[in-house]
DNA sequence: TATTGTTATACTCTATAACTATA
DNA sequence: TATAGTTATAGAGTATAACAATA
């Protein structure tokens, strides 16, 4: 790395494309979160697939584990996830009987959105299945590395742009 | 962080499912991949629009910057877009005057693609893009932050299934 | 018979906005 | 008149495979 950074401060006008183009490349923090990012989702899809789930319902089911008895609209802004995704995804759910619409006390156009039992069971599972991820992710780290990677992350993540 | 970390271990099969998914949440790698990586990408998107591009012809771009005179499918492969993908995206930055298509001298099935001249004139402009992007999203960290985040992504991108 | 690139087509996802029923 | 949720529909994006030209 320290080569990669050494080589873009050679960079001259006269330094060709391709290898500008190269030290652009690897040099670039959002490339590699592309990449990984995108490592990521495709292993937590590929798990989910054996309990049926996609991405979008785990986001939900996880959403609502941290708390339900929350209206969709509220559902969707933590997320954001627009309403007309966020009734499918929950026609699909209830449909699978993990989460359960129930009719709010106060006004009789909202909803309030609960786990099932069998919503609330399944979690843990979906708690593993995180975990193996991103143990099967961070595997090339030593323990120290992991944990600040883990510091940099929430530094980056509480950014206010982020 | 740490505080993030020690409420993992302090977990029992008690904890309430909600302290639970917000600490899977929090302490999840994935997820603030994912989260950083959407926004560094809807970042890119709206600078690029300025020129015109989406995320996919920038890529194209950035390959064939890095090595042109490849065939469609050698360009494909380095960037797992599928061939249709390809031949879409290439109509539409050769319409533009970036790329050129011209025949292969061995074979006559194959077309070898270049950047023009006016597309390699545009990389410069992709490079100082790239540059901006991440000097914004890495911001929020230090001198030496932003080191040690560069030398992990390496790492965790050299692994073989990353 | 296999391969390169293109095209047709279907399928999924997302976006817009119309609609119902409330407030 | 505005809001919560649903639905219809259009558009973009993606996937499948058929196809023509070539090897």
């Amino acid at each position: 790395m320290q080569q990669l950074l050494s080589m873009v401060f050679q960079m001259t006008k006269d330094t060709p494309l391709s290898k500008r183009a190269k030290a652009t490349r690897l040099t670039s923090a959002g490339w590699h979160f592309q990449r990984l990012a995108c490592v990521v989702e495709r292993d937590m899809s590929a798990r989910l697939a054996a309990h049926g789930l996609k991405i979008d319902h785990f986001v939900i089911l996880m959403t609502l584990a941290e708390r339900d008895n929350v209206t969709q609209t509220q559902l969707g802004e933590g997320i954001s996830m627009p309403n007309y995704a966020i009734t499918r995804a929950l026609d699909f759910l209830e449909e699978a009987g993990l989460v359960e619409r129930r009719k709010d006390a106060q006004s009789r156009r909202s909803h309030r959105v609960f786990l099932t039992q069998s919503g609330s069971d399944l979690m843990p599972k979906l708690f593993a299945t995180v975990s193996d991820v991103n143990d099967a992710f961070l595997a090339p780290l030593t323990k120290d590395e992991r944990a600040s990677l883990a510091k940099l992350l929430v530094t980056l993540s509480a950014s206010p742009d982020a």
